[in-house]
DNA sequence: CTCCGTGCCTGTGAGC
DNA sequence: TGCTCACAGGCACGGA
């Protein structure tokens, strides 16, 4: 579900909802998030412990907890949070129930289970996946010559497949690349190397550009992405290719295509992305 | 290296 | 109405 947009609003209002906050149960309702530890297992781990502050590295939350441990959480396709002010009963997909002071609790649901939570000694952190793949580019590292520094090492990379790898750049999803190649006019299908100065610059920005519009409307709810309140974005009405195919460009009226890069369903406009 | 298929799960929508 | 199939925001893994 969430790419960076999506993650970097519900980090926020993590902070806001339950930073401080100390994680007084622990209830599971299935656990396929959890690989090679049982619910037991975690519960001992976290309970009684407060939630310090709550950070993003890409697609990954991260709960500094005390005691120097470190929640790791995946949401892939499906994961969300809801925050709830006042107990409530699980839905139909909630898999875990967080209950923390002052009564309030925090529930993880998932309809498709690829989620993931892993725990972390904090000083082990830097070999968890989150620290071992590529600037964030949100991230005061994510300049032009950073951009330009990295693809150059993957010159024979298609460029859709370079956005979503994240070991190149954490963050970008099938969605916001596809929108971000529509901006800067690149065929997705390009390689990296035949690129030039320009086009690459155009990317840059389109990049970061579409990115921080994802965050201004609160992410992008084409299916199931809701926020910690349980509401949608705003960015799905600003899609200008995803899941258009047959529809008419919205800038040169030609009809929009969807092939398959990278294993990825991949929608473009053959007249405006050269 | 890169690409490709597969697996992990469940749901939705199209076509018959 | 019901069945089957393609597709779905992610990523890890093994093989070519």
């Amino acid at each position: 579900m969430p790419e960076l947009p999506e993650v970097e609003c519900i980090v926020r209002d993590l902070r806001s909802c339950v930073q401080g906050k100390k994680i007084v149960g622990v209830e599971f309702f299935f656990e396929n998030m959890l690989p090679g530890i049982t619910p037991e297992e975690f519960a001992g781990q976290v309970c009684g412990r407060i939630i310090r502050s709550v950070k993003r590295r890409g697609k990954y939350i991260l709960f500094y907890l005390s005691g120097d441990k470190v929640l790791e959480i995946h949401l892939r396709m499906t994961g969300r949070f809801i925050f709830h002010p006042v107990p409530v009963k699980p839905e139909k997909y909630t898999g875990v129930i967080f209950y923390l002071s002052g009564n309030i609790s925090l529930h993880f649901q998932d309809i498709r289970k690829f989620a993931t939570f892993r725990l972390w000694e904090k000083q082990e952190l830097y070999r968890a996946t989150p620290f071992r793949l590529g600037p964030d580019p949100l991230e005061d590292n994510f300049t032009l010559e950073s951009f330009l520094a990295i693809m150059a090492k993957k010159p024979g990379s298609k460029i859709k497949a370079f956005l979503l790898d994240q070991r190149n750049f954490m963050g970008m999803g099938n969605i916001y690349t596809d929108e971000a190649l529509y901006r800067a006019g690149i065929d997705p299908a390009r390689e990296t190397g035949e690129l030039d100065l320009k086009e690459k610059k155009r990317l840059y920005k389109a990049v970061y550009s579409i990115l921080q519009e994802g965050i201004a409307l609160r992410g992008t709810s084409v299916s199931d992405y809701r926020d910690l309140r349980g509401l949608p974005g705003g960015f799905q009405n600003r899609l200008k290719v995803y899941r258009r195919a047959g529809e008419p460009c919205p800038r040169c009226g030609t009809t929009l295509q969807r092939t398959v890069i990278a294993g990825r369903g991949t929608y473009f406009c053959p007249q405006c992305q050269v």
